[in-house]
DNA sequence: CAGTTCAGTTAACAACTGTTTGCCGGATGG
DNA sequence: CCATCCGGCAAACAGTTGTTAACTGAACTG
C-alpha cells in the first residue's frame, strides 16, 4: 500500500471530516438551507475561515454529505441484493438490514431524508442521482430473477422505483417514530413488500 | 349568511393571507428553517414587528400554511374516491387528479414533500398528523369496496399507508421534473397502482 | 539546510437577524 | 359623539452572519 498520505494531508483530511461530522450532527434540528458556516466552524473548534479551505460553500459541504451518506447505504442495498433465499424471507432480511441500518446512521439517513426535497438545489440534485444509480442497481437484480421472465426492461425499472421509494419512507419511518414502535412499523412495511411481491408475480397475467 | 365580518378584521385576514403567500413564495428556494421574519415581511410590505400580531413564530406561519395546503389535498383525495368505475380506469383518473393537482397548487405541493422530513418539529407533526389522517380516510374508503372482503382492518390501514405514501411521491415527483417528462411520469404511477392493485387482489390467496 | 507551500489564524467589514418599546390613527361599539 | 380597541409603524437593541485580507508557522521539496 503506498497510501502513506503526508502528516499535512492527513490532517487536512480529519479537519475536513470534523466539519463533515460536526455539519451533520448540527442537521439533526435544521435543515440544510439554514446551517451556518460560522455555525459548524464552531463547533470544530477552528476559525471560520478555515472552512474555505475545505468547501466553497454550504450546499459543497451538503453534496460531500452525500456521497458520503449513500455511500453507507450503497453497502446495505448490495448487501441485501446479494442474498438469495425463498422470496418471502428475502422480505424479511430486507426489513431487517433497512431497520439496522437506521440504528447505525441515524444522521445520514435522516439528512437523506430531509435534503432529499430540501431547500438547496444542487443537494437535491445529487441525492436523486445518487437514488437513480441506486434503482438502476435494484433494476439490474431484478431482472437477473426468474420471476422478471418476459417483463420489459421499463417494467423492471418501474418496479425498482418503487422498491427505492419504499425503501427510503421505510426508513425514514423508523428515524421518525420512537423506537417502541419500530416492530410495528417492520410490520407494516414486511406487509407492503409481500403485497408488491404479488403484484408482481401476477403482473403477466392480470386475469 | 351572517358572515359579514367588520372591515378591520377584514384587513387582519388579508395581511395574514399576505405573509402566508409571501412565505410559501419564499420557501420554493429554500427550508422553512432558514425563513426570515424579516424576509417575509418585506415582501407584504409590511413593518417586521407587525408579523406578531399574526403568529408567533415561523413556526407558528409552518402550521398555518400546512393547515391551507392539506385542506387543497383533502378535496382531492375526496374527488377521487367519490368516483365509482372500474378499478383500472380509476387509476388512470387518480393519476390525473394527482398531475392536476401539482399543476394548480405547485407550491403547496412543494412546501408538503419539502417540510414533511423537514427540519421544524412542530411543521413535521403537523404534515405527519394531517397525512394520517388522510391515510383513515382512504382506509375507510377501501374498506367499503368488495374488494376488500375478509381483509383485517389492519391490513387495510396498510395499504391505505401505501396508496398516501405514493401519492406524496408522485406528487413530488411531478414537481421537480421538467414538464415535457410529466407523461412519462404519469406512466410510471399508473404502472405502479396497477401492480399494487394486481397484489391486492390476491392479497387473501397468495398461491 | 534554504525556500516554498498551504492549513489555519486574527481582525475587521458591512449587512443582516429576531425582539422590544412606545406610538399613531382608523375602526368599533356603547 | 366619545372612549376603547388594536393592526400596523418607527426606532433602537444586541447578536449574528458570510467574506475578505494579511499573517504565522509547521510541513514539504529539492
Amino acid at each position: 500500500m503506498s497510501n502513506t498520505l503526508g502528516v499535512r494531508e492527513a490532517q487536512k483530511r480529519k479537519t475536513r471530516q470534523a466539519l463533515l461530522e460536526a455539519g451533520l450532527g448540527l442537521l439533526e434540528e435544521q435543515s440544510l438551507s439554514s446551517l451556518g458556516l460560522r455555525e459548524v466552524t464552531r463547533v470544530v473548534g477552528v476559525a471560520p475561515a478555515a472552512f474555505y479551505r475545505h468547501f466553497r460553500d454550504m450546499a459543497d459541504l451538503g453534496v460531500a454529505l452525500v456521497e458520503e451518506a449513500l455511500g453507507s447505504l450503497h453497502v446495505m442495498i448490495r448487501t441485501v441484493l446479494a442474498e438469495q433465499a425463498d422470496p418471502e424471507s428475502l422480505i424479511d432480511r430486507s426489513v431487517e438490514v433497512v431497520a439496522a441500518h437506521v440504528r447505525a446512521h441515524p444522521a445520514h439517513v435522516r439528512f437523506i431524508a430531509r435534503e432529499r426535497h430540501g431547500g438547496v438545489r444542487a443537494v437535491r440534485e445529487a441525492i436523486a442521482a445518487e437514488l437513480a444509480r441506486f434503482g438502476d442497481e435494484v433494476a439490474e437484480a431484478l431482472g437477473a430473477q426468474p420471476l422478471s421472465e418476459g417483463w420489459s426492461e421499463d417494467d423492471v425499472r418501474m418496479l425498482a422505483g418503487l422498491y427505492v421509494d419504499h425503501l427510503v419512507m421505510t426508513a425514514s419511518s423508523f428515524l421518525e417514530a420512537p423506537p417502541d414502535e419500530a416492530p410495528r412499523i417492520a410490520d407494516v412495511a414486511r406487509r407492503q413488500l409481500l403485497l408488491i411481491s404479488l403484484g408482481r408475480r401476477h403482473w403477466l397475467r392480470p386475469a
